[in-house]
DNA sequence: GTATACTCTACTAATATAATAGAGATTATA
DNA sequence: TATAATCTCTATTATATTAGTAGAGTATAC
């Protein structure tokens, strides 16, 4: 797996759009000050998670982008696989690879397997719900620091 | 962590010099046939493996390439490393990374580096003899099945 | 001295990444 | 209804990475 600044865009924004969730749309600009992307490129992320229902739209004035779902019922993992792709670290876990001459030999391939399952159990059990509430928490001790 | 063609054809190689271990210099063209890696690309992969240490080569006309170690010495980790850089799906898990504005309150990162640690603990914990051994054990029952 | 095999530097084609550009469509509201 | 604000869509671009290829050079066994 590896997450590219689109991924780390995406992710960042879907968590900003739970931080507002129930209180209308947030306009792209306003995400993209905020969480300092690229206007354009998060215009672009946007439509790609509108495709994907993991948002929805509303355009005109005071229009704006919110999640389709509640922050608990959307995982990193996700967001994650829909922007970067699979979690494997090789394509052979999958599906065919012509890496490799005779697949049922190969004794790599368990072991990107293991990979596989040991990262998908870490980011499929991470809600939306669940960073927003650490990240409550987070600046709640910055608060309490000043 | 994502495995390119170029490290997978690094650890098929070194595990076919972890075959031939003891046994004298492997010529490139043995393993670019044997692999089916392309011969010129593998020469290439193999003076990178030579300056890290991993294998010794011997020129001339019994040369060829042969293991640094014993393969029971080099982890599968190791060498993807070195081919395929960090295992961390992000460089601010190692190192700061311009992507958050204040890296002290990204709840990404700490997910990201539960990933690193739980993919680290997989590869660094198979060695070259580790595969070695499984590779003998599927060929042979190979060899039972015809 | 020659065949064999490694060594080194440079080049290339294809793809992915991280944007940027600009015209178009929709909607609240004055 | 005019218009400002906002989303929508298609192209284009610069840079980097990947997966090779090419070819001249060096060492060694026989
Ligand atoms: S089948 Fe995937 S590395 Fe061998
Ligand atoms: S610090 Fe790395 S994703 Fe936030």
């Amino acid at each position: 797996m590896k997450i590219t600044y689109k991924g780390d865009y995406a992710l960042k924004t879907i968590l900003d759009l739970a931080a507002h969730f129930g209180n209308g749309p947030v306009a792209i600009n306003d995400l993209s000050r905020r969480l300092d992307i690229p206007t354009k490129f998060l215009e672009q992320i946007l439509l790609d998670l509108k495709r994907a229902h993991f948002v929805e739209s509303r355009r005109g004035k005071i229009g704006g982008y919110c999640l389709s779902r509640p922050p608990a019922q959307i995982t990193l993992g996700e967001v994650t696989r829909f922007i970067n792709g699979p979690v494997e670290p090789i394509a052979c876990v999958d599906k065919k690879y012509s890496g490799c001459h005779d697949i049922g030999k190969c004794v790599f391939r368990d072991v990107w397997a293991e990979v596989n399952r040991s990262t998908a159990r870490i980011i499929d059990n991470v809600t939306f719900e669940d960073l927003l509430k650490k990240s409550k928490k987070i600046n709640k001790a910055f608060t309490y620091q000043i």
